[in-house]
Order: C-alpha cells, then sequence, then structure tokens
DNA sequence: TTTTAAACCTGACTTAGATCATGTTTTGGA
DNA sequence: TCCAAAACATGATCTAAGTCAGGTTTAAAA
C-alpha cells in the first residue's frame, strides 16, 4: 500500500482533501518495533501522530502498587496519541506498548495542526472522534464501578467482537492476539479471576477457541450476560 | 450579570469574537429546575448545549441492577453536553440531573455549530476541550479498575478540591452540596463504605467539617494516600 | 414547636474476587 | 527435538468491601 493510501484508511484523516494526503505523506516517518517496547512514556512530551501499519499496540496506565490498566487496544489503521496531550502540548498521560512486532508512521503533529487550519470541516471530525472516545471512556468507568467482574468481563469481549471480530465458521473469531493477562488488565480483573470466567463461559457455550484466539459462539448470550447495555 | 458577559465566562466560549458572543446571547433560552429533576435523560435525542447559571448537575449513569454511577458534577460556568452527542446528532450516553435548584442557558447547537465554522480556532479550543476530558476519563477508570477505596476517595477528594475548594481559616472548604450518597457514586463505592472512610480520615484529622460541607485538612495527606497520582 | 422524613453513622455478617501455591500446557529458541 | 520460559489452569485461603439491620442526628415542613 502506498503511503496516501493507508493515509486515507484513518478516519480522522480520511476527510483530507487529495493534494493535502499527499502532503502529508512526505511529512511522516515510518518506525518498527519489536514486541513489549515502548512507543512513549507515560510524562514523556507529545510530539507526534501516530498511525498504526501493522501490529498492536496497548495504551497502559500503572498503579503506584505496580499493577496495570489497559486503556485501550489499537490495530492497524487507528490513529493514537491524539489525546489532550498533543493538541495542548502537554505530556502524555499514559504509556504505549507494542505487543507483538509493529509498524508505525508518525506525523508530526505541527504539519497536522496546519491541515486542520485549512479543513475547517477537519476539525468537526476530530471533534466528532474524541467526543466519542470520551463516551467510551465514561461507559467503561461506569462498567468499572458497577458492573460484577463476569459482566465486566463479558461486555470487554463484546466491544472487542464488534472491533476485531471475524465471521468464521459457527462463531466470531477475535482476530488479535490477547493473553489472558491482557483480558484481565482490559477487564480491570486478576489474571486468576479472568481464567476461572472464561473457562465457565467455555463450558456454557459462550466461548470457544482457536489456537490462542477466542471464539465467540453466542453473541447474544454474552451481551445479556454484560447486561444488555453494551 | 448580562447574558453576554456570562457567556464570556465559559471556558469554550471564551475565544469567540464579542459580536459572535452577542449573537449567541439573542440565541439561547433561560431555564429553571428544581431539585431532584432530570435536564435529559440517557437516550434521549441531543439538541442543545447547556451552560449552569446557578446550582449544580449530575451526570449519572445507571447500571442494570439500579445502582448509579456519577461520571461528573458541574457547577456554575460549566458547559456539558457537548460530546459525541450534539456533535454527532446522536442521543445522550447518560442521564443529568440536578442537584438543587437549577438554572442554565440552553444553546441550539445549529447556532454553535455555525459560531466553529466562522472561528476556525475555535474548533480547536473545543478539541483541548474533549481531550482534557478524555484524560479525566481515563484517569477514572483507571483509579477505579486498580486502587482501593480509601484511595478512590482520597483522589475524588483532592479532584473536588482543585474544582470547587475555597480557602478558609484552617483548611480547604469544598464549596458543594454532596451528600454522601453522591459521594460514594462518585467513588463507586456503597455508602457505608463511603462513611466509614470518610469517618477514619477525620479521625486522622486529614478532614473536618462545616455543616454539611467538607472541609480538607491536610490535602497533602491526601494527595499521598491517593497515590500521588492525582 | 412538633412531627416526619431524609441523611448520617456503626456494628455484625457475608461474599466476590484477590492472593497464594502448585501443577500443566504451549511455544519459541538453541 | 529438546529445553526453558512463558502462558494457562485450578484449588485453597484470605480479605476488602458490600449488604443488612439497627440506631442517631439533622433539617425541613406542618
Amino acid at each position: 500500500m502506498t503511503k496516501s493510501g493507508s493515509l486515507r484508511q484513518i478516519p480522522i484523516l480520511s476527510f483530507l482533501k487529495d493534494r493535502d494526503i499527499k502532503a502529508l505523506a512526505q511529512d511522516l516517518t515510518e518506525v518498527s518495533y519489536g514486541k513489549g517496547q515502548y512507543i512513549f512514556k507515560e510524562g514523556d512530551p507529545a510530539e507526534c501522530f501516530h498511525v498504526i501499519k501493522s501490529g498492536s499496540v496497548k495504551c497502559v496506565k500503572s498503579s503506584p502498587g505496580g499493577k496495570e490498566a489497559i486503556l485501550k487496544v489499537l490495530t492497524p489503521g487507528d490513529l493514537f496519541c491524539c489525546e489532550a496531550a498533543v493538541f495542548d502540548g502537554g505530556t502524555h498521560p499514559g504509556c504505549a506498548l507494542t505487543m507483538g512486532p509493529v509498524t508505525l508512521m508518525k506525523i508530526r503533529k505541527e504539519a497536522y495542526f496546519k491541515l486542520l487550519k485549512n479543513n475547517p470541516d477537519a476539525a468537526l471530525d476530530v471533534i466528532k472522534y474524541l467526543g466519542t472516545r470520551l463516551t467510551e471512556a465514561q461507559e467503561t468507568a461506569k462498567t468499572f464501578a458497577l458492573e460484577r467482574a463476569d459482566q465486566r468481563l463479558a461486555s470487554l469481549l463484546v466491544k472487542l467482537a464488534k472491533r476485531v471480530g471475524r465471521d468464521i465458521l459457527g462463531g466470531l473469531l477475535l482476530d488479535i492476539q490477547l493473553s489472558r493477562q491482557d483480558l484481565a488488565d482490559m477487564a480491570g480483573l486478576a489474571v486468576e479471576t479472568t481464567i476461572r470466567i472464561l473457562s465457565k463461559l467455555t463450558r456454557k457455550g459462550l466461548l470457544g477457541k482457536r489456537g490462542r484466539r477466542l471464539i465467540i459462539r453466542d453473541l447474544k448470550g454474552l451481551e445479556t450476560l454484560a447486561g444488555s447495555s453494551a
């Protein structure tokens, strides 16, 4: 895929005129990482936007006690580091680290800002995007505050199904490499609890697996468990 | 205060030119509510922005089980309902309800959108604002996922101190009417747990009270307890 | 001022989920 | 293909925090 071709895929960039996309393509650097490497850490100054070309990346925040919460998992096509930090010149509020080999494109924020000024509608798109992310984050906070462990996990699986689910024979394959620890960190649970719940859901016929990936056998069932709110 | 005078105070409107502020002032309606009334409910179509003139409002999400989480408390000068819903024409992702008598100004979203298009920099301000809110929401989610009850409450009190704290003799008065239930709903805890922790903190000399309002006697101490991350 | 309801508080009990301990299965590198 | 290191799994405790049940204080309305 050409540089401008892949830029075209990104929701937040898709509104741009061809001319602008091409200009932007000039302005980006491609970087590759191995597994488990930090792209940036909490407190680093925010200088670029990142677009994932291949692989997946997790946005993480750690507690003083050393435990970590995964705020979001990003997959190819996602643009990240587009939060407050980049826009107001602050520092990153969390870490981003690779979950396997990753290639991404970096766009210097100045280049992007210039585009926004020249494309009045573009800014409205960014506003919508941030609004959606905000609603998501609030939904997550609510789930953590009010829901039981199995409901939290169920609603996480439903969300994942929507993002990375691929229809296969007999279910919906979650087409992303996630360890049990990752799932636990996303649901705010201990690994053991996560494993126990997954086993229970498998016994009940809601889940299956292919290799290391999960298969959702009964999405409706999971949605019901999650409380039919996600 | 004149209409345009109070609009001037709102962060998200402050960048506007005098002419635009005056135009906007023509375009808004003032509405008053009693205690415990809904301004909008989850699922309602989002049609206006709201600016609080007096009183306070809580943004709430409920679980299927009937428990509720307070996502944010808004005080005079705050603009709310400026999330995804308004910008993409969707519905409200949660409820807003008054915590006492409230007066607010409603701005039809079309009027505001027109302004944004004519003020390119204005959109950037909104982007920054949403970015900040997003970071906050993620911080909250992390706290819920990883922190102990007393740390959650401590970090809530620290946040409140920054927003509504007023220096008084011997401490920092939280100048807002909040029941124990409200605090519990904000921290994602049971009322009883909240009360027990507050009592413990009072015994330790970190907190006091004046009438029904809390006084923070030792902000540093609370910050330490919270994990020195908020 | 009295009454009533709401808010606040405390103790006793229960439980969901964390922690610990230990074994098994995968998997990727030598 | 063998070995070491992850990742996965499950049982046995332990504990933080929820629930329940009963009080007291505060505030507001009659």
